[in-house]
DNA sequence: CTCGTTATTTACCGTAACGGACAAAAGTCG
DNA sequence: CGACTTTTGTCCGTTACGGTAAATAACGAG
């Protein structure tokens, strides 16, 4: 179980609320993993039964009472215990990829519309992670270990997605190529530096 | 469900057995997907109720018989529309980017043996996608449209592994320089509150 | 002759993950 | 007042994943 333990490792920076989790997954830890409320709140019911962390209610006027998680010393431990495991390399799974690998089975305008959607979305959250790495790091660099780690997952998310927009507009642009002619050269190997 | 698009998207190149097919997602297609034999038969059993794909009984003498699977024109038709649709940009779900986030909870010494196995780990697939590269595109051109998905996917792929494989090196430098400066809290026993 | 391997397909079962719908109570906007 | 949003959850059904295992048959190692 891998959403549990990504919830554990967001508790240990402070303690949080099923809502707030949800946020968080929406916002930095989302940024690599994906989970809605529902999720959240179902992971929380387990890790509380298995002791790994602790409900407090905290009662509030004019709102619900909210239930406030503190992981608790086993659930610092199991935390310790799974990240001490070695880590199972995930595969990327993007759909887009898999309609690439049949592309001569399938449309090419709705696969350009995509792909133009794609950059957009991919051009956002690099230009995302670039904002909140010069608010967060404007020297780009790190003081404690939790800096360090937050410095490097936001450096590998933005170069990542700065990649896959690479790539989407070469694709793009091997597309809009190949529909002039049956046969194509393009796409040069090395880092192409022009401005979008 | 993706995986049956996939395994329709594998089919457009030829009929494969489950067999073969769970050999693909071993390999070329598995690159970005991974998925073991089990599930392969159970979504071919899917499709097939589906009307999408057809198997044909190959009777073969000293082996079980294989059952050949062939696209329909349903299964082609399905596929289209299934690419046409806008897709869906997957989240990463790495649990070792897990494991960053949370760096100052951890243990940094497993932390360290995983990053030099995924070191390795993306070392070799990006060698291999390299490998694939020039043998099947020597030219770094592809002529028609299925080259060209494949050319573009093995260059996504090894450009992925090497960022992937430059950013474990990268952490491992900074665990290394943090270690030495020493200016942070040791999370070995000792120091631990843990309870009695 | 048995044991392990390769090739092939399939079943059973439990866990993990996903995601739509619903509930309930207080806030704000028009 | 009512509609809509915020906050905090619950319920339920489906899809996906993955371990274990089994049937069948040739081929080679010990």
């Amino acid at each position: 179980m891998a959403l549990g333990d990504a919830i554990l490792a967001c508790l240990t920076e402070r303690p949080m609320t099923g809502y707030e989790l949800a946020k968080t997954f929406d916002s930095s830890i989302g940024f690599f993993w994906k989970a809605d409320h529902q999720q959240i709140y179902r992971e929380l019911s387990k890790l509380r039964d298995r002791g790994h962390i602790q409900g407090r209610e905290v009662v509030q006027s004019g709102k619900p009472n909210k239930l406030v998680y503190t992981l608790t010393p086993e659930g610092r431990t199991a935390l310790r215990h799974w990240a001490a495991r070695p880590s199972t390399p995930a595969s990327t799974k993007d759909d887009l990829l898999v309609r690439l690998h049949a592309l001569d089975s399938i449309d090419i305008e709705p696969l350009r519309t995509d792909l133009m959607a794609r950059l957009e979305h991919h051009r956002d959250r690099h230009a995302n992670y670039e904002r909140i790495l010069k608010k967060r790091f404007p020297d780009g660099t790190a003081e404690g270990r939790l800096d360090l780690g937050n410095l490097l997952l936001l450096r590998l998310g933005a170069r990542h997605e700065q990649m896959v927009a690479d790539f989407c507009e070469e694709t793009l642009a091997a597309l809009s190529a190949m529909s002039g002619k049956a046969s194509v050269v393009p796409l040069e190997e090395g880092k192409r530096e022009g401005k979008g």
